[in-house]
DNA sequence: TATTGTTATACTCTATAACTATA
DNA sequence: TATAGTTATAGAGTATAACAATA
């Protein structure tokens, strides 16, 4: 347990949170933007999930994610199939083309963190990467389920963009 | 320089920011949403500045600033004066009442932080701060100019809320 | 002619609520 | 009746561009 005068110091950093956003949404692809790029990643991570389960995981609500999922299928990037076991569900899954545009989306996100992070090292990186995760953890708990896991269960699926 | 696996993972975690923002912004009163917050933040941890600098330091385009200083100002939480030395400059200013909000900004922001952060170090909530620090010096390099105060780092804590 | 701010416009992201179809 | 998902609507945040006043 910290002291509050940490909190609010803290809190004065999120501020850090707009400014890379924002850099990291003038990056995207016009047809790609901010929203539908958080959809391909958490398919590509964690592969073939209903919607539900995806807005869960993007810890936004299932109408938003119901928006940027017709997106990415219009482009033929994610295909929604029926789910035999409930009709009312719908099971997404990412098509080669968009397994593609994924790979291309953190070929993009790469090249420019490595640009801006040159001066960090390996180590900080890294140390960034699990408070964040566990920022998000202390967050999203009860409506998120984020947490770095291992890649998916479903069997049909490829997974994961890179390691 | 880290390997572009680290990236990737990092890009991922980016993620935190959307959800704690949005809860953030769950929490703000209906009258002072975020960006006029981070107007009287900037403001009350930097002193009075014109338009453009406090642009600059909130790493936003100067309409954006303009937009929300308007709506601050209307609420009686800021002053704008004429500067003497560039009419066409405006000098922003915390009035007390402004300065009485930003309290109770801080207020409910820190409540929630020690509420979700509650299993966090001292030591642990002083790295993210720091490193959130960094991560937006190395992005705002250029356009923003960040590297505000040094923060808190010692054991002993200012409690100021502002200066 | 360049700079400081303001305003108009457009676009993205998000949540709430109403609605359809299954369970 | 409850749940999965879609769609309509509204509100916040941002950037670009056109404009005013001053340097």
């Amino acid at each position: 347990m910290a002291e509050p005068a940490r909190y609010e110091e803290l809190v004065r950093q999120f501020s850090a949170f707009g400014v890379i956003k924002r850099e990291l949404n003038r990056l995207m692809p016009a047809d790609c933007h901010g929203g539908s790029a958080s959809v391909l990643t958490v398919l590509g991570r964690h592969g073939a999930m209903r919607m539900s389960k995806l807005a869960e995981l993007l810890s936004v609500d299932l109408s938003v994610t119901s928006r940027h999922v017709a997106h990415l299928a219009e482009r033929g990037w994610i295909e929604r199939s029926a789910d035999p076991a409930d009709k009312r569900s719908r099971i997404l899954r990412l098509t080669p083309a968009g397994q593609d545009r994924l790979d291309e989306l953190f070929r993009r996100t790469t090249e420019l963190l490595a640009e801006r992070l040159d001066g960090w090292s390996e180590e900080e990186v890294g140390l960034l990467t699990e408070l964040l995760a566990r920022l998000r953890d202390s967050f999203g708990e009860g409506r998120a389920a984020p947490r770095p896991v291992p890649p998916a269960r479903e069997e049909t699926v490829r997974t994961s963009a890179s390691t």
